[in-house]
DNA sequence: ATAGGGTTAG
């Protein structure tokens, strides 16, 4: 791999800025791939971009190499692992361009298609009126043939363009295009297939549309960027990006430059194709080529760094920005308030809506949405009422999923009157804000979590009269409520009817069946939970028995363990793991439990439990169960002894992290296991200074474990 | 939706 490490892939010249270069910030993030990301951001903040030369052709000759091609060297130059000599060749004095002998060849077209400008038509009455009687009819060919001799027009080139623009459904405008076209009067332009093509567009009609390119080209008319444009736009809402990409390759092919709208098109194309080197490489070719780039492409930016919660994507989004003096609109904000969401970046978030605020902007429902949810899942419950209150007091825009988010943040925060109060609001307005599915869901989840199991119940009766449907989580919901509350014969029925209703078990409902099978007290009740697992998830079940059983050797235990951990959706995984354990517990099946914490470690269902630094060891049992807490400790008291016994080197401090429960309804983890730690004696205190941790000096515990082993030993 | 590109819910 002795490439030149700064070869771009795209065969641009590549423009390495002087170190002191103020617009030039570069910074690198690990990659899934191990391979490191640059983000370069373009040195255009002082400096005028230089304009390509007049001169030179706007389009790349016919044998110019396809996008794909040149796309190709990306995957193995961007991908490869960073070399330290990359930094030495950007510290590089003078700004140098890597090959100037060459002409920098463009890559987009820096003037935006030509419309033809709209000219008054006298007959505009009549033929809308024309065209609402072609949007109410029927669908039939009939009918529409009908409709068309019923009222006759002159069928001229602008009366044809009025009606085809005004028809809303696409099967009436691929009629009505195709009725044009028998008529014969006049040649079919190109505006008539972009018009066509956009209707069939909404319909997702990406076959339809593709045919008529293919009429185009086989007639010879020509395809122009607003065509290339809604033909890739289509094949993306599809899903098709394959075809978004051939026909963005087929327009450079035949010497037509995209503009900027194709240009950010085919950058959402690969944006959501997770392609993300290749939209970068794009983007800088295209601000290379003097492109200033418009808030649509920032928020196609934002959107693509969003989805995997890169934070340093979007700073760079936000920095460009900045640096090319682009204003942001309220489509780029929410964008960006969304992936700070992902990104974990509460804060920011916060701090980017002052701004958007101050900037003069009014949120939208969708900021306000974005807003929320990251507040509810960051649990800041101050800020969350605060912008409650702030969109009462401005009368901000509210709508139905706007409602439903707030919920879904008084169940995150555990706001129960709030909550009750935004419900009866729903209930109370207009029919376009009535409670769903998703609102009774809300309401299940804050009733489930605060052990209001009367009130959940209701909810839960009152759907089944108002026919909302109830979906997964709704009922795991209300079985985990049930089940904490021992009403098994109510989560016997629940579950039923949900499933009659048409409830897919999946397998977090799964998990939180086996963790009422954990709480059960008598065998009967047990049985009850197990028959509704029995018909969710029979291999756990057979697990279940399996490891019931004290009989059943660790190597079978293991293997049936592994196969179903294998099979299980990975956030269900520990979960699973925890409620075994919980199960081996209270069957005082000790033995095993420590075998299966043993072997949820093995299968990495517990990353992070156990900590070392020089100073401190620590046991993380925050994602534990009760049960499973326990277990991990006394293992951790064995292993300690074990080092103590053996005299090996032990830090200052011993750490045990409970958490605090930031959830107000979270379970008392902390408190049972103090209670534990005291069962057995060990050393541990709460910590005055860090919340939610017990703490013990190497004395205490070297002291503690010396104590202890002559009756280890005796055990 | 008046020929083309971007953003909301476990």
């Amino acid at each position: 791999m002795a490439a030149a490490p700064l070869s771009t892939p795209l065969d641009v010249h590549f423009f390495i800025p002087p170190s002191d270069s103020k617009g030039t910030i570069f910074f690198t993030k690990p990659l899934r791939t191990n391979s490191t990301r640059k983000f370069t951001f373009s040195c255009h903040s002082s400096k005028p971009k230089p304009k390509p030369p007049p001169n030179l052709p706007e389009s790349p000759s016919p044998n110019n190499p396809s996008l794909s091609d040149q796309l190709k060297p990306l995957s193995t130059t961007t991908l490869s692992p960073a070399k330290p000599d990359q930094t030495h060749l950007l510290s590089k004095p003078k700004s140098t361009w890597v090959n100037p002998t060459r002409p920098k060849r463009s890559v987009l077209s820096l003037q935006r298609h030509k419309r033809s400008p709209y000219s008054y038509n006298p007959q505009v009455r009549e033929l809308k009126l024309l065209a609402r009687k072609l949007n109410n009819c029927d669908d039939s060919q009939e009918a529409l043939s009908l409709t068309l001799n019923e009222v006759p027009f002159e069928p001229t080139r602008e009366n044809a363009l009025l009606i085809l623009n005004s028809l809303k459904f696409w099967p009436k405008s691929y009629f009505f295009f195709n009725w044009i076209k028998t008529q014969n009067l006049f040649p079919m332009e190109t505006i008539f297939y972009n018009v066509t093509m956009k209707s069939l567009r909404f319909g997702r009609q990406f076959q339809l549309i593709e045919q008529l390119a293919n009429e185009m080209v086989s007639n010879g008319i020509e395809l122009d960027n607003i065509t290339y444009s809604t033909i890739i736009s289509c094949a993306k809402r599809c899903n098709m990006f394959n075809k978004a990409i051939e026909w963005f390759e087929r327009m450079y092919k035949t010497g037509l430059m995209p503009d900027e709208v194709t240009y950010s098109a085919i950058l959402d194309v690969y944006a959501k194709s997770g392609k993300v080197e290749e939209v970068l490489s794009l983007y800088e070719r295209g601000v290379a080529s003097g492109w200033k780039p418009d808030a649509i492409t920032f928020s196609v930016l934002g959107k693509m760094f969003g989805e995997t919660g890169d934070y340093d994507g979007i700073r760079y989004v936000l920095q460009e920005m900045r640096s090319l003096g682009v204003q942001p609109n309220v489509v780029v904000y929410n964008t960006l308030l969304e992936a700070m969401g992902k990104a974990g970046k509460p804060g920011l978030a916060r701090s980017l809506f002052d701004e958007m605020v101050e900037s003069g902007l009014t949120p939208d429902e969708k900021t306000l949405t974005a807003l929320i949810k990251v507040y509810g899942k960051a649990r800041w419950a101050k800020d969350a009422l605060e912008l409650w209150e702030r969109m009462r007091a401005n009368s901000w825009p509210m709508d139905f999923i706007l409602y439903n988010t707030l919920l879904n943040m008084c169940a995150d925060i555990g706001l129960v009157e709030e909550a009750e109060r935004l419900f009866e609001d729903m209930k109370q307005s207009s029919d376009h804000c009535k409670p769903d599915s998703y609102s009774y869901t809300a309401m299940l989840n804050i009733y489930g979590s605060g052990g209001n199991v009367d009130k959940a119940m209701y909810m839960f009766e009152e759907m089944s009269e108002l026919g909302v449907a109830v979906n997964v989580m709704g009922c795991t919901c209300l079985i985990q409520c049930l089940g904490k509350a021992r009403r098994i014969d109510d989560l016997v029925t629940v579950f039923g009817v949900s499933v009659k209703r048409g409830v897919k078990p999946d397998d977090r409902l799964c998990g939180c069946l086996l963790s009422v099978v954990s709480l059960c007290e008598t065998s009967e009740d047990v049985g009850k939970v197990v028959a509704c697992l029995q018909e969710a998830n029979p291999k756990l079940v057979g697990l279940v028995k399996l490891i019931e059983n004290k009989k059943t050797g660790f190597e079978t235990v293991k293997q049936e363990f592994k196969s179903v951990i294998r099979d299980t959706a990975v956030d269900a995984r520990r979960p699973f793991c925890n409620c075994l354990i919980d199960i081996c517990r209270n069957r005082y099946l000790y033995e095993r439990a420590h075998e299966l914490l043993y072997l949820g470690n093995l299968y990495g269902l517990y990353p992070g439990l156990h900590n070392k630094t020089v100073d401190e060891w620590s046991l993380d049992v925050r994602s534990l169960s009760i049960g499973a807490a326990h277990t991990a400790l006394e293992e951790w008291m064995g292993t300690l002894a074990k080092v103590v016994e053996r005299e090996e080197a032990l830090p200052e401090l011993f750490l045990a992290q409970t958490g605090t429960g930031t959830h107000k309804f979270s379970q008392g983890l902390a408190t049972s296991f103090a209670s534990h730690v005291k069962k057995l004696a060990a050393p541990f205190a709460q910590s005055e200074e860090r919340a939610g941790c017990f703490v013990a000096t190497r004395e205490d515990l070297v002291s503690w474990v010396q104590s202890r082993i002559p009756s280890a030993v005796t055990a």
